[in-house]
DNA sequence: TTTATTAATCGTATATTTGCGATATAAGAT
DNA sequence: ATCTTATATCGCAAATATACGATTAATAAA
């Protein structure tokens, strides 16, 4: 793959992508979904909840946190961590948005 | 990696993740966008579109076929494309649920 | 039937992701 | 000061994804 054809997209394009991409593993969507029920969880309890290592775990809150899904801050020997609200309106937004202009568009039956 | 630790998340975290991964590249993207705007279109046509070679844009719409979020069928020698409306609007509203109870529940500010 | 057109698949190179153990870091407890 | 606890980071191995050219398959055109 000698080239990375994704910067030939538009910024638009790859800002959604990226999104997707964030929420594209399993456990990234559980993490989402335990700092849903609890507002904001510490990384520990996530380690207890998840079925993998304490390292693979960070690396998860990593992404999430660098994508601008969650926030993170540090509470003594802790960390915190939790939803990043407006950025995931965004985003959510721009999905609704890219899939309602079909949806109106297209009422008749296709392929 | 010796193992898939996918498979020790729940089938719903699996199947979102899934339906994210299919949107995580900015090519399968700009693919449904095209789709959006021509309700239907052809193989060919898309790859006169986007910046990559034939081989690779028939790729990306395996993946989205596979993942259920376009139909295909073959017209003549031709393949025409269009969005699978009803996966779309599934996963779509399993991912506003997920956000959306977050919202609900979360209306005071966190970390 | 031969030739052209269109798209899928195969093989391959490279990049990225996933996962973990080990180590480093940093704060609190003793 | 030392030890414990909690988390991040590093280094590595293995799995996946991305991309393309070449080939195959299947239809239409000549």
């Amino acid at each position: 793959m000698a080239i990375h054809k994704k910067d030939e997209f538009s910024q638009k394009e790859q800002d959604l992508a990226a999104f997707a991409k964030a929420l594209s593993h399993p456990a990234r969507i559980a993490i989402l979904k335990v700092l849903a029920q609890k507002n904001e969880c510490i990384c520990g309890q996530l380690v207890e909840l998840l079925p993998l290592a304490q390292s693979t775990v960070s690396q998860h809150l990593k992404e999430l946190k660098n994508t601008g899904l969650i926030n993170g801050e540090t509470d003594g020997p802790r960390s915190c961590y939790c939803i990043n609200w407006k950025a995931v309106e965004k985003f959510m937004g721009e999905f609704s948005f890219l899939f309602n202009k079909l949806k109106v568009q297209n009422e008749k039956a296709c392929c």
